[in-house]
RNA sequence: CGGGGCGUGGCUCAAUGGUAGAGCGCUCGCUUGGGGUGCGAGAGACUCCGGGUUCAAUUCCCGGCGCCCCGACCA
């Protein structure tokens, strides 16, 4: 990475990015951090070490909330008979326009060049999932045939298939990383059930681990999962206004087990179609993650997602004091793992200290110990923030001054598991902050067209009776949609209440949840 | 699939109708070390592919291919 000049030297803490291109911002985000890059395949990406240390944070924190509420791990095939595929319409025609589908199983060289064989081409084509629905009933079928087999509660840890026209990293690629939960119940009511407390376990994993805060919700009959009778949703919002669909959780009905005929014998000895659920989350939360907290310095990471929650970088001049600094770094870091912390001591000679710093603030480590002869002789240790809360009107030197700590090195070490625990609730409120300040209750659609079109938009909180073609308008005029109607706990209180459709004028019982969004 | 932009050392880019140059990175040496040390030496490019114009093309023209951005499609 290019040394940048001394104009373009970034104060971590922006919350809003300097950068008036986003896209470009998010692209550099991840280019410093080493979270991810583009391969060579179209729209396939390559997640670097950094990245997928933090999915498989993710993929424990996540793991550990399907299993206290009863799911098991298991894992389907990749590959989805067309037939299978096409058996619920609805599902079938969502998913169509985006399928990666396999037709030979050979390859010949034909005057010298190597391409598929036209003699293996498959009888039946097979579809790279998209999502496993339909291969996991087929299999479900085999596992139900009593009321005692039920509730079946599967997770699966996979990658699917989806062939987007477009892709960015993390937020929408061609193949991406997920887990997808699918239940079967003996009831409506025990589905519902689920549907709403996965949705739940998203909410409090987005808030609690990612510090995303989201709005939970149902979404419209448009924007509903193929083949759900509904779907819903986590909706946050990025730094640049967007909303973002951060996790989904469907009620499938007998959709699914009717398509692929899966009855069960009730109490009363009846035969009947098992109720489904699904829900999912991606790798797209590292784009959510990446989208809400970062800054121009880089990565910004709530400590519970940190792959190295501490680093120490330790300061020296030569060998002699290198053999004693390291030994210090390597005894403070030891007590810190002791403890229970992700820590990483950076004892690479020939880097200067600086630069350490520009590369670990990158990465988004929370917390760095600087350790030098100063510390060694007085006993004590610097502890620097990779952010700390905003104060209005602050300089930003003051602001640096104010993210750096001398400590007697007993009450450092004692420090950093607080610290840590403090800098999670404040990346949350920070993030609940931004989002304050980009919501907007909106009741006219002049104000509505100023505020997307001039003030850089965000979430409004708009009365909405229209159908479906005048969702489409809204669309082509001001690029937002409905991302959800918020169940009624989530309206902020000021937009509680019945109203007037925000387009049509017409009653409206409940305010909706507008934005752009990707 | 439409609209725009770009393909030049590993990265970011410059230049030129006469076969290329910088910064960063990399290697070696010294120097330096609490916010990107400084100096010196060195390695590293048939200028995306194909064709055309020309005495001569990296440069101009045409056609591919690839990438990026903006739409349509979507987690």
């Amino acid at each position: 990475m290019n040394k940048p000049d001394n104009q373009s030297r970034t104060e971590p803490n922006a919350v809003t990015p300097r950068a008036q291109d986003y896209s470009q911002w998010y692209l550099d985000v991840i280019k410093k951090a080493c979270l991810a890059e583009h391969s060579a395949v179209r729209g396939c990406m390559v997640i670097r070490p950094h990245g997928y240390a933090i999915w498989e944070k993710m993929q424990r924190e996540l793991d550990d909330r399907f299993k206290a509420t009863g799911h098991e791990n298991a894992y389907f095939p990749l590959f989805i008979p067309l037939s299978l595929l096409t058996r619920e319409e609805k599902h079938a025609s969502g998913f169509a326009k985006e399928c990666a589908v396999v037709t030979h199983h050979r390859l010949k060289s034909v005057n010298g060049e190597i391409v598929p064989d036209p003699e293996s081409k498959l009888e039946e084509p097979l579809v790279v999932r998209p999502t496993s629905e339909t291969i996991i009933w087929e299999q479900y079928k085999n596992w139900i045939q009593s009321y005692r087999d039920l509730p079946l509660l599967i997770n699966q840890w996979a990658n699917v298939v989806r062939w987007e026209m477009r892709t960015r990293l993390f937020l929408r690629t061609a193949e991406f990383l997920w887990q997808e939960g699918h239940t079967a119940h003996a009831t409506e009511k025990e589905a519902l059930e689920e549907t709403w407390r996965m949705l739940d376990v998203y909410a409090d994993f987005a808030e609690n681990v990612m510090a995303v805060p989201v709005i939970k919700g149902r979404k419209t009959e448009g924007e509903r999962f193929a083949g759900a009778l509904e779907t819903l949703s986590i909706e946050g919002l990025m730094q640049d206004g967007k909303g973002l669909q951060m996790g989904t959780s469907h009620y499938l009905g007998q959709n699914f087990s009717k398509s692929a005929d899966v009855k069960f014998q009730n109490k009363d000895g009846r035969l009947e179609f098992v109720y489904a659920t699904s829900w999912g989350v991606s790798t797209r939360l590292i784009g959510a993650l990446i989208m809400t907290h970062s800054d121009d310095t880089g990565l910004v990471l709530p400590p519970k997602l940190a792959p190295v929650q501490v680093i120490v970088i330790p300061i020296f001049k030569n060998e002699e004091e290198r053999l004693k600094i390291v030994e210090e770094a390597k005894k403070v870091a030891a007590e810190l793992k002791s403890r229970g912390v992700a820590v990483r001591v950076d004892d690479r000679d020939g880097i200067m200290p600086g630069a350490k710093y520009y590369e670990w603030e990158g990465k988004g480590v929370p917390l760095r110990i600087e350790v030098g002869p100063k510390d060694l002789e007085k006993g004590s240790l610097c502890i620097a923030r990779r952010f700390v809360p905003e104060i209005q009107g602050e300089k930003p030197e003051e602001q640096r001054r104010r993210r750096k700590s001398f400590l007697p090195r007993a009450e450092a070490i004692a420090s950093i598991v607080p610290t840590l625990e403090a800098m999670q609730k404040e990346l949350l409120e920070r993030a609940r902050a931004v989002r304050a300040g980009r919501t907007r209750v909106l009741d006219k659609i002049e104000d509505f067209e100023k505020f997307f079109k001039e003030e850089g938009g965000g979430f409004a909180w708009v009365h909405w009776a229209g159908n479906a073609g005048q969702e489409e308008e809204m669309a082509k005029r001001f690029e937002t949609s409905i991302r959800c109607i918020p169940f009624e706990d989530q309206l902020p209180p000021e937009a509680k209440g019945e109203g007037n459709c925000i387009l049509t004028g017409r009653p409206s019982k409940q305010r909706v949840l507008m934005s752009k969004s990707y």
